[in-house]
DNA sequence: ACCTGAACACCGTTCAAGT
DNA sequence: ACCTGAACACCGTTCAAGT
């Protein structure tokens, strides 16, 4: 017993990352215990705590990896079209990521911290929010980067609300058709709103 | 030991999940095991499973009731109005709600069960749908009910989307500046896309 | 019939002891 | 320095035994 560095730190706590995220994927957050886990890579759940403070923190961890991936996912949808097919992509980007990984994206909202979050960890929220205002700018100009602000939150909270209902089956009804739905009458009402009845967008 | 008959079945279920309100209420859903809920109410924890299959199960019997309590927070509002004052109205009845009883309604949403919801279950939430339905019907002719289902479906998941985030603080805004960013979207948007201009609503 | 108390099979987490 | 194995304080759940 004791000592065998096979692996350095940061091996190890890819070793212990790769390992649940595909547990999470294939069984859910229930599956993931720190004996599990440490038996998949050959190891004692002790040795986790070298290398993650607790249960929570690994889960963060690992929702910090489930937030880039879907940062990558998301990012760079239909670059050159208008602003309604950019939502359109953008939205359908994210509902499949969700289809795709319903398990993983999941225990981003439904794990209830303890402690609160770390420094590095809300910039990887952000930074996806960020995609939905770069994909809305063109329709406000410079001077109207708040209402942009709103709108994207206001956009994202709506497609997020469809994917939770929709894994949860609690929707009757396609999340793609609703957003759909949601992303004709925003574009149509802020062609209004915006004063005239422009078509540039 | 054995055989008190203090209470009924009936009276037991009742105090179990008021017990089981309070708890999750005041401490979430982590403070919520059957040993805790037995000793709060002067029972063993073996006794719970006279009166409920397993934890599961006794989760959903406390949504269910949070289910009611929150058709009852958010039916009847404003039935007067306009429609966009009575969605406005709907909608601050639901954050208003969510923002009372945070952790009881995230319990409804968070908790991933094993089993598939018994029969009685989904009624209670399309009851809440319900409301939405309702309010949004004069919107619509009795040709276009699919239409108003589904804008009923994508205002509610929206509005879901907005607390959700909210009670996580991912949002950075009220959810009620958002959501009366989405209603005024979406009452311009249908009044271009139900053709013409109406202004009747 | 109803409840208890103990037991079983798990948890997360800690840490002395080993190499 | 790093890991193990056992221990601690919990879980949910079951059920023989008591009244």
């Amino acid at each position: 017993m004791g000592r065998r560095a096979d692996h350095t730190p940061e091996q190890l706590r890819a070793l212990v990352l790769d390992a649940a995220r595909k547990i999470v994927a294939a069984e859910g957050e229930r599956a993931l215990t720190t004996r599990r886990i440490a038996q998949d890579i050959g190891y004692t759940s002790g040795t986790l705590y070298n290398v993650f403070k607790d249960r929570d923190d690994l889960i963060l961890a690992l929702n910090g990896a489930t937030l880039d991936e879907l940062f990558a996912a998301v990012s760079g949808t239909a670059r050159g079209a208008d602003v309604e097919k950019r939502l359109r992509a953008l939205a359908r980007a994210y509902i499949g990521f969700v289809r795709a990984q319903p398990q993983l994206w999941s225990l981003i909202f439904e794990h209830s911290r303890a402690t609160p979050e770390p420094d590095w960890y809300p910039p990887k929220v952000a930074r996806v929010f960020g995609v939905m205002e770069e994909t809305l700018a063109p329709l406000y100009g410079e001077a109207a980067r708040r209402d942009c602000a709103q709108a994207a939150r206001m956009l994202w909270a709506s497609l997020h609300g469809m994917c939770v209902l929709e894994s949860k089956g609690a929707l009757a009804m396609p999340a793609t058709t609703l957003v759909d739905g949601l992303i004709r009458h925003f574009i149509a009402g802020h062609e209004v709103l915006a004063g005239g009845g422009r078509r540039k967008a």
